[in-house]
DNA sequence: GTATGTGAAACCGTTCACAGCA
DNA sequence: TGCTGTGAACGGTTTCACATAC
């Protein structure tokens, strides 16, 4: 329908956004504006209107956006308004803390199965899901049509715990790997990097501010 | 020294040839070309020529990049060839996995101190680290010399934490609770969002790829 | 011959400034 | 009057293409 590329990085700034929204929600206030909105974000009033205005007329000239509504409309454009399926794989430290992990569970993100490559963690139960093997992958993501794919494994293993889970048929993968992993066009990845994102800070406090 | 402005991301990117090379490295790889690396990291050659040429001349026309030298220079750049003091606040499932983590350790990150809120978790003792509440985050940040303090607390507690961190004199905050955090321009901050990812990871799988 | 280093061009995202509307 | 929606200007990043050096 919208022939209009858009950024990827605006759809990075909808989720702070509707972040936002929802603790204004709860506080209750009915209308807010781009330019306080761009404060509590730390934005730009235009660039907020721009990212909306990709999707359609959300406000009301003279006015502002109505929190409820816009808040309704972004989740819907993000696809957060349904309920996901996720599959861990890799049960280790990150991994039952990602299971735990209380902002997934809050939105709407739901893991119903767990694997892992070592046995005596196979059996184990966490969070009320019992850790399967890593030949079960293939049954369970389709039995419990699972769409994503979280990676929690050592990085020497991820391309081919991403393979697995490709061939089994997801449609999404987030990887906390540091590793660089291949998969067809088809299924989307995107990568939580720790490592690198340190790396970024320790840059920053390496470089005199003068150089950057 | 330089007064050419450094894109951000081409640091980000610089990690992850460090990355690459370190593999290169360990497999016994003397040489590697612009091209040949671009493969390896899904990228484009030029871009990695580029990226290089923001901080000098590392290659030998006709030849390639030593792999070994190379990854000197960027480890050099990006401040990661000295050892990095960090202070982790919130000892919850994802803090502890933090303590854990082994892509941290085995790059010269250290966490020499941990803080949390709740008593019971006060004198806990994770990777040889004692948890202190978190009013001893002043006095211990100073003590230990920590340069970095890591927040992995809840949303509504990341700001307070920070401003904490920040009075206690770190340079440099690494967030991982899904929430802005202000802070003075002196202090760099980098944030690692989970949701915010899971969030543009659904959007792709929500979004014809045609309208993106 | 081969692969780097680098201006120039193309591309993309952000910001500006104002028209449009409640 | 006030705030949105948006074309146009701007600035930054990526890619191209080739001179340069081994």
């Amino acid at each position: 329908m919208e022939p209009v590329k858009i950024p990827p990085i605006a759809i990075s700034r909808l989720s702070v956004y509707a972040r936002h929204l929802a603790l204004l929600e709860q506080k209750g206030e009915e209308v807010i504006s781009s330019g306080r909105l761009a404060n509590m974000c730390g934005g730009n009033p235009a660039q907020i209107r721009k990212d909306l205005a990709y999707f359609g007329e959300f406000g009301v000239r003279g006015v502002g956006y109505y929190v409820k509504e816009l808040l309704f409309e972004i989740r819907k454009i993000l696809g957060a308004d349904k309920k996901w399926r996720l599959g861990l794989v890799g049960v280790g430290n990150l991994g039952s803390a990602l299971l735990r992990h209380a902002p997934f569970s809050d939105r709407g993100y739901a893991f119903v199965a767990a694997f892992d490559g070592k046995p005596d963690r196979i059996g184990m139960k966490i969070e009320g899901i019992q850790v399967e093997p890593l030949n079960s992958i293939n049954h369970a993501i389709q039995e419990k049509r699972i769409e994503i794919g979280v990676i929690a494994v050592k990085p020497d293993l991820a391309q081919s715990v991403a393979n697995r889970l490709v061939r089994a048929g997801v449609s999404g993968i987030l990887n906390f790997a540091p590793a660089q992993i291949q998969c067809p066009l088809h299924v989307c990845i995107e990568n939580v990097d720790f490592s690198l994102k340190l790396d970024m800070l320790c840059y920053r406090l390496t470089t005199p501010e003068s150089n950057r």
